[in-house]
DNA sequence: TTGTAAGCGTTATCAA
DNA sequence: TTGATAACGCTTACAA
C-alpha cells in the first residue's frame, strides 16, 4: 500500500539504510545523495511509518498525561483546562505527541497499561495518582514522570511541578491588609490535601502576631457558611475572607449579602483560582491567580527533559503566583 | 530487556504463535494449553509490547481528538470540557487511547503527519478544521473520522454530530413564552457560524407570527449591549432575551440591572450553555443545557464503528437539549 | 490444535 | 560515505 523506504531506496538507486539515514539526518551522507532521496522522499510523497520506527528504536514520542476524573465535572477543573493547553503545547513542539488517559477508569490500571505495554516514553502524573504500587512499575519499567502538584507521599524523592499556594496566601493577605481590612478569615474546605495545607500555613505565617488566625473549614456542602460566615463578621469582627475556590467565594458573597453586609466597603473577599467567572461576579471577585499554564509548561518541559537524559536528577518547582485585583477586595476608594 | 512471547513460548514449551493465539483470544486452543500459557504470562509478568504489535497488524488502536485552540481560554470552553471525558470513558472502554492534537499548532500540520505516519487509527475533528485538503488527505489515507459539530461544508456527505441547536432554540423560546413573557429578542454574537444559524433559525421558527422576531448581533465586544439591551426594552416592548452564549447573558443582566430594571419579574433571561457558574449568577440563569458529554460519546462511539467497520454509511446526529429552569426566568410566582 | 516461517517498515551494527 | 544483514516482537498464512 503505502510507500516505504525501500521504494525511495530503489528509485534513487541507494540501499534502504542510505534513506534512512537521511530520514534520521545523520551527518555521513554527501550533499548530492542527500539531495536526491529528499526529492525522491517529496515526489514519491513518502512519509516514514512511525509503526516501524517505534518497534525499530524503541520508542514511541508520545507521552501520557493521566488525570483524576471521578466524573465529568472534576474534568473541567481549572487545573485541567490551561494545563493541557500548556503540555500539548510543549509536547508537540518537541516532536512528541499527546496521549490523554484517566486515572479513574478501568479499575486505575489505564497507567500500567500504557507503561507495561510500551506505548509511552513518559508519563505526567496528577498527585492523586501518586501511590505505592505504581512508583514502583514505573521505577521496575524504568518510565519518567513528572508529578503535576506536590504528592502527599515522597514529595522529597520524586520530581514535581506545583503552585506556590503557600506563597498565594501571603500576597493576599498582604494585599487585604494593604487595603485596609483588619481582620482575615481563611475559609477552606478541609485540610487534609497538600495544597489546602499550604495555603492555610502561608495565611499563618503571613498573620504573624497582628491578628489572632481563624480557619473555617466548610466541607464540600458550603451550608454551613451561611450563618457561619455573617457570625464571624458579627461576633467575631472579621472583615475579610480569603477563600480557597471560587464557589466558596460565591457561596461567602451570598451569606453576606443576605445579612446586608456590604462588599467590598464593610467586608473584602479574595479568592484562589481565578475561575473564567470571577470577573463576572457581583462585585467582580479579586483573585489569586495561579499560573496553570506555566505548571503545565514546566510539568512538560521537565519530562522532555528527563526522557531524553538532560535531566537526571530530582526536582521540586513551585509556580508563582499573582493578585489580579478586582472590586471585591477594594476597601479604600470604594464606590 | 522485557519478557517476550518467545519467553513464554519457552517456558511453556509451546511456540510463539500458540502464545500469540491465546493473547489475541482465539478459540481453536486447547482449554489446557491455553490456561498453561496463561500462568506463565502471569507468572513472568508478560505484557505484550503494543509496538511489535503495532506494525505486526497495521493498526495503533489509538484514536486523537483535534482541537482548534487559538489560546489558552480557548481551550477551556465548554465543548472541551465534557466531551473529552465522554470521548476518553468511550475510547478508553473500547481498548483504545486518546491523543489530542492541537490543530491551531505547527502551521495545521499536525493532523496530516499523525495520519501520514499512521500513528492513529481515526479522527475526531472539530468543524473548523474541515477543509478541502485535509479531507482530500483523509479520503487518500483511508483514515476513517468524525466530525464534531456541524461542518460549514459538506454538511451533507460527511459524517458529524452535533447539539441540536435549532431545537435549543426552539425550547428556550416556547420556555419564555409558557412563563409569560411576551416580546422574545434573541441576542448572538454573528450568523456567521452553522451553530448561530441554527440558533436563530429556531428562534424564528418558534415565534411564528405571535411576535415580530429581532436578533441583536453584538459581535466579541459586548460593549454595544449596554444601551441596545434597555433601549429594545424601553423602546420596543422586550420583555426577554434569549442569549446565546453565558457571557452575552452576563453582560445583558448588567445591562438591565444599571437601568433597574429587575430580573426576572419585569425581564426574562436564558442562556445557551450551563456553564458552571450560570448558577452562581445573580439571579441564577434560567440555561438551554447541550449535553456536550452526550456529543462526545457519540462521536466517539460512531468514530470506532467506522474503524470496526461496523457502521459504513455516513451519519448525521443531532443531541437533545433541554432547559435547565432557574431564576432568571420565572416570571409566574415571582419572588 | 499446534508449529514453521515469512512478513510488518524501520534502525543499527559491521564491513567495505 | 555507503551497503548487507540482522534485529525489533508480534501476527498470520500455510502446513502438519
Amino acid at each position: 500500500m503505502g510507500v516505504t523506504i525501500k521504494d525511495i531506496a530503489k528509485q534513487v538507486g541507494v540501499s534502504p539504510s542510505t534513506v534512512s539515514r537521511v530520514i534520521n539526518g545523520n551527518q555521513l551522507i554527501s550533499e548530492e545523495t542527500r539531495n536526491r532521496i529528499q526529492k525522491a522522499m517529496a515526489e514519491l510523497n513518502y512519509h516514514p511509518n512511525s509503526r516501524a520506527r517505534n518497534l525499530a528504536n524503541g520508542r514511541t514520542n508520545t507521552i501520557a498525561l493521566a488525570i483524576d476524573a471521578d466524573d465529568e465535572n472534576t474534568f473541567s477543573n481549572n487545573f485541567f483546562n490551561r494545563s493541557v493547553y500548556a503540555i500539548e503545547k510543549v509536547v508537540q513542539n518537541k516532536g512528541y505527541n499527546l496521549l490523554i488517559t484517566n486515572d479513574m477508569d478501568a479499575a486505575g490500571s489505564s497507567i500500567s497499561s500504557l507503561v507495561y505495554e510500551k506505548r509511552v516514553d513518559g508519563l505526567i502524573l496528577p498527585s492523586s495518582s501518586v501511590r505505592e504500587g505504581l512508583l514502583d512499575l514505573l521505577a521496575a519499567e524504568n518510565c519518567p514522570y513528572v508529578v503535576l502538584g506536590e504528592p502527599a507521599i515522597y514529595s522529597d524523592l520524586l520530581t514535581w511541578v506545583d503552585v506556590d499556594n503557600e506563597k498565594g496566601s501571603r500576597m493576599a493577605v498582604a494585599h487585604l491588609q494593604q487595603q485596609g481590612y483588619g481582620r482575615v478569615v481563611l475559609v477552606v474546605e478541609n485540610t487534609t490535601t497538600v495544597f489546602s495545607c499550604k495555603r492555610r500555613d502561608g495565611y499563618l505565617k503571613a498573620l504573624q502576631n497582628q491578628q489572632p488566625p481563624e480557619v473555617i473549614e466548610c466541607g464540600s456542602d458550603y451550608t454551613l457558611l451561611r450563618s457561619r460566615i455573617p457570625e464571624a463578621v458579627k461576633e467575631e469582627g472579621a472583615d475579610a475572607f480569603l477563600c480557597s475556590n471560587n464557589v466558596i467565594a460565591y457561596h461567602v458573597m451570598k451569606a453576606l449579602k443576605e445579612k446586608k453586609l456590604r462588599i467590598p466597603e464593610e467586608v473584602g473577599i479574595i479568592t484562589f483560582d481565578d475561575h473564567p467567572f470571577a470577573a463576572y461576579m457581583d462585585p467582580p471577585l479579586t483573585a489569586v491567580d495561579v499560573d496553570t499554564y506555566q505548571l503545565g509548561k514546566r510539568a512538560a518541559e521537565l519530562l522532555i527533559g528527563k526522557i531524553q537524559k538532560e535531566i537526571t536528577d530530582k526536582r521540586a518547582e513551585l509556580i508563582d503566583t499573582a493578585v489580579i485585583f478586582r472590586e471585591s477586595s477594594t476597601k479604600e476608594g470604594a464606590k
